[in-house]
DNA sequence: ATCGTTTATCGTCGATATACGATATAAGTA
DNA sequence: TACTTATATCGTATATCGACGATAAACGAT
């Protein structure tokens, strides 16, 4: 959990769904899940964007701290951080868990 | 289901993390998942920011279909949009739930 | 050393977000 | 009818986002 940003507060929560609210972000997330790892060339190859464009959008979730990534000589390879993305679900049902049976 | 925007494809799941993704609206969203129904001065009261910006939040809230309202004399009651957050959890359920054993 | 490949970053620009004061609207009250 | 209260919207200033071409940086291959 030392790794994961900004864990308190609504902080965390904003920052990282902030991250998830582009739907060509996500879509990089669900390729992930899927694949589990992938170099970044193979993202780009999926997605209808630009390499700079997908770049950016990896920087984004990178910083976010949803993806973690290694160099694998020239090429990077991201995969899920499963750390961050346990917390988040958890501040979710922290914030709405609770609602299940009203109105 | 029919009243929530976007259902379908990641559309419905980024504009909702949009939504999401500020403080102070996750606060707002807090504050009615606690009390279970606010009229705008209420929160207005509790939050650090003018009228006129609670307002434009309550707005984003309200066109991403998380929060329900109707009036109440004057007054604006507010409450959360259960069905949508209910399909808001599914969502991200059904896009980080088979993370669990990787990694 | 030079060249091609892969990825990250820079610079730019239009679009959108955020905050707030001012104002509009609508409902209750004297 | 005037006055107050409650809320929404307008207008504006500033900041951030999202897209892309151009370029940089790092590596592998010839």
């Amino acid at each position: 959990m030392s790794n994961v940003p900004n864990v308190n507060s609504f902080e965390f929560l904003a920052a990282s769904c902030k991250a998830l609210s582009h739907p060509a972000r996500l879509e990089i997330l669900q390729t992930l899940a899927l694949r589990g790892t992938c170099i970044c060339g193979e993202i780009v190859d999926v997605m209808p964007l630009s390499q700079a464009t997908v770049s950016q959008h990896l920087k984004v979730l990178k910083d976010a701290g949803l993806i973690s990534w290694e160099n694998d000589g020239q090429k990077s390879c991201y995969c899920i951080n499963n750390e961050t993305i346990r917390v988040l679900r958890e501040k979710i049902e922290g914030l709405f868990g609770s609602l299940d049976n009203c109105c």
